[in-house]
RNA sequence: UCCUCGGUAGCUCAAUGGCAGAGCAUGCGGCUGUUAACCGCAGGGUUGCUGGUUCGAGUCCAGCCCGGGGAGCCA
């Protein structure tokens, strides 16, 4: 017994294959089973003159994504995917599937979500559970390794910490519990009794978000860091991101190619990040450069939407004549066409609306979504957006000493739209200056007892972030949604499976 | 909550207010190297739901349900 990925190295020995049928192609006297093990595809090939007649014909009665073993010799073919193939002796059938509801053809995505279960089995999403695993693996030993010690933060919570974010509610013994929006604050804690800590765990906001970007439970990771500043903070979710990013590209090369992801973008990770002020942002979105920028994104559009309605008529008249193998492509085409009209036209409503939202923005103004996406259009790696108007900012996060108008505060935005993949700090951490805030923003003091202890003994300057995975992976991998960069997504009306 | 687009066969999609169709999938037959194989035949429909307009509604109108994208909010 071996696996798919191990067969380079058993070239013209007879091994056992257990896995299921990913597609069956069937000629006279001939079966090519596309065999799915888990670790990769190989085709396995079942002649009849070469096999027992039981062989054949139980070869001959699969179905996909039955389950199988499969015993043969492992021959370098480079006409098969993955360069080796197996040469079929023996077959046992575990079960015949009947049915499968995922077809080798495109599908929707409703009708995926609701297939999720098995969805998960295509090569695709194969490839990106791979990719999330490699960045989980990745993020473990980037902290490990600088001396970093793993907690894990109560998921029920009795309060609504922050008082931002909508939280979802539960009765824990006849209290009210709220599943919790950050570790953060139990981070802090941990933090002043080991040095540096990170949580790694799901986080939940019942916002009605409904968007590419948004889950209702998602994974963060938030180290949190004594005696660090917010430059230092800065320094170490660059070096992390960095990290992450150049071990994906190292280990996951084949995956990365499945998905067909444009890697020089990912390659840029080596170069440092630019660190603007969120005055700098303002200054940037309001300057005649992104006005320029936004017609030119228009005028783009308007020529891609005039190149695509010059090649309908002519695709449509070579519909009529042409042989079936062309057809389908065609029709492909026209298909694809007409999914990305309506993305243009989706743009043309939008990019109104982004102008508004990134000329009009003034000092104070918190920056949206289409802002994000300006901004980092004018760069090739993430970059690092700080010093936010305090008035926006939660009560923990420390102002500058110099301007109290301004908090310590960053985010990382990723390249080609992908938006905020990192949201952090410096805290305050003046017992003084932490109370009057608590007051300012009206939270019930007496629930943060705790918290304020952090602060009468031994308070030090100290900072932390949180990195939304799903986030990370759909940058990392190029995916629209971040629906696909988790086994089971869990946003507005989805629950099941 | 608001804006916007959509819902037709198991799946992906067609159908000027006028006989509901194609490809894939499924079943049967054919084909020895296929790459979403191909060729032939067959079965497969409460056009999301309710009501309305009309000689006639998948198509027009109203309300509701479900889904996609976006705003707000955020990782």
């Amino acid at each position: 017994m071996t696996t798919i990925t191990e067969l380079k190295h058993h070239a013209g020995a007879t091994v056992t294959l257990n896995g299921w049928v990913y597609n069956l192609r069937t000629g006279k006297g001939i079966v090519f089973l596309i065999l799915r093990d888990g670790s990769g595809l190989c085709q396995c090939v079942i002649a009849q003159d070469q096999v027992d007649e039981a062989v054949f014909l139980a070869a001959e009665g699969l179905t996909q994504e039955s389950a199988v073993s499969v015993t043969g010799t492992v021959v370098a073919d480079e006409r098969s995917v993955g360069g080796h193939e197996l040469h079929v002796t023996g077959l046992t059938v575990h079960q015949i599937a009947v049915d499968y509801p995922i077809t080798p053809k495109e599908h929707g995505v409703e009708f995926l979500m609701e297939n999720r279960h098995l969805w998960l089995r295509s090569q695709r999403q194969w490839a990106v559970m791979r990719i999330r695993n490699e960045i989980i693996w990745a993020i473990h030993r980037f902290f490990q390794g600088r001396g970093f010690v793993q907690m894990d933060a109560p998921i029920f919570t009795g309060n609504a910490v922050e008082g931002t974010s909508t939280l979802f509610e539960t009765d824990y013994f006849d209290q009210k519990a709220y599943l919790t929006q950050s570790g953060q604050l139990y981070g802090e804690a941990m933090a002043m009794a080991h040095g540096k800590i990170y949580t790694f765990g799901p986080t939940f906001r019942a916002e009605k978000s409904k968007t590419r970007r948004h889950l209702t439970e998602f994974w963060m990771i938030e180290p949190e860091m004594a005696f660090h500043d917010l430059p230092m903070n800065m320094d170490v979710a660059e070096d992390m991101m960095r990290f992450i990013v150049t071990e994906v590209l190292a280990n996951r090369p084949e995956e990365l190619k499945i998905l067909g992801r444009d890697l020089s973008v990912l390659r840029n990770i080596t170069k440092p990040f630019p660190r603007i002020t969120y005055t700098e942002a303002v200054e940037r979105l309001t300057s005649e450069a992104t006005d320029r920028l936004l017609t030119t994104m228009e005028e783009e559009r308007k020529a891609e939407k005039a190149a695509l309605e010059a090649e309908l008529p002519a695709l449509e008249k070579e519909l009529g004549g042409a042989k079936k193998f062309r057809k389908v492509q065609i029709e492909n085409r026209i298909r694809e066409i007409r999914a990305r009209f309506e993305e243009i036209e989706e743009d043309f409503r939008n990019i109104p609306v982004w102008r508004k939202s990134a000329l009009e923005k003034k000092w104070g103004d918190d920056l949206g979504g289409s802002d994000e996406t300006l901004l980092t259009m004018q760069y090739d790696t993430p970059i690092m957006v700080w010093g936010y108007p305090s008035a926006i900012k939660a009560f923990y996060m420390k102002r500058d000493p110099d301007n109290d108008a301004i908090a310590l505060g960053v985010d990382m935005l990723a390249p080609e739209g992908y938006g905020e993949i990192i949201g952090g700090g410096q805290r305050e951490e003046s017992l003084d200056l932490l109370l009057e805030r608590i007051r300012e923003h009206e939270l019930p003091e007496e629930v943060f007892g705790w918290y304020l202890d952090l602060r009468k003994y031994g308070s030090v300057p100290h900072s932390g972030f949180g990195l939304g995975l799903e986030r990370t992976v759909a940058w990392i991998c190029g995916l629209k949604h971040v629906r696909e960069t988790i086994p089971f997504p869990r946003m507005l009306g989805r629950l099941h499976p």
